[in-house]
DNA sequence: CCAATACTTAGCCATATGGCTAACCAAACA
DNA sequence: TGTTTGGTTAGCCATATGGCTAAGTATTGG
């Protein structure tokens, strides 16, 4: 149940596009409106809010509409979804099939969310 | 320099297919022939060797030809640019933007290509 | 109230993706 | 030699992606 391959299917995605993952660079640094993510961007409007839109799909970003400003934040718990993914891969190279080795091993980056 | 954003849109990319990651983790165990890996799934040859190009574009696989078999293995560096990306991701929320420090992280899982 | 700002919706278009079948090598058996 | 076996090529097709413009809606500032 832990992977839902279909989460992972839109969240790696997302990530293969270099304007989504310099929106999820920027957002690192704060939440932002549209408009300031879109600023310096060689593209229209309405093509740069497909890619949020993407990224809300997949979970990275979460939005909220405060006035005519839509404010975009970073879900880095949706991020840490692929460090667990890299992390199961290398317990497969590494013969260790065990899953409970899980959860310790992702403390060791991040010590938050441990259910 | 460090992100040729080529890479790794290719590399998300692979990443965003179930059967691709299903791929990703066979070779994981080890190398494997074409049709080994094609065995079981709801799919025709042709269209899980596509399915193979697309790791072999991002990188991810190489496949050597001996006689009429194809072996294809994973290539775990490529792997890593994923595990550097989301760490340079962590790096930003936490502030340190500093370059330097990128390196001496990395190496805490492969102390491999320092440039 | 008017105008500018900040999205938003609704198309349109070219290309890419992911699946298929049919047909075609070439190596390995029997 | 003839037949599997393992892969490959060449199309075809439906849908998705990523970009655009034009024309909306709804706040906000003057």
């Amino acid at each position: 149940m832990a992977n839902q391959t279909g989460v992972l299917d839109d969240v790696f995605l997302a990530l293969a596009d270099p304007t989504r993952r310099s929106v999820v660079r920027h957002l690192g640094r704060g939440p932002a409106s549209v408009s300031e993510l879109a600023r310096g961007r060689a593209m229209s409007l309405p093509s740069f809010l497909k890619h949020v839109r993407t990224l809300e799909r997949a979970g990275l970003v979460s939005t909220t509409k405060t006035g005519r400003v839509r404010t975009c934040a970073l879900d880095r718990e949706r991020l840490e979804l692929v460090h667990d993914w890299l992390a199961e891969e290398r317990r497969v190279w590494e013969g260790r099939t065990d899953r409970l080795e899980q959860l310790v091993t992702r403390s060791t980056t991040s010590p938050k969310d441990l259910p």
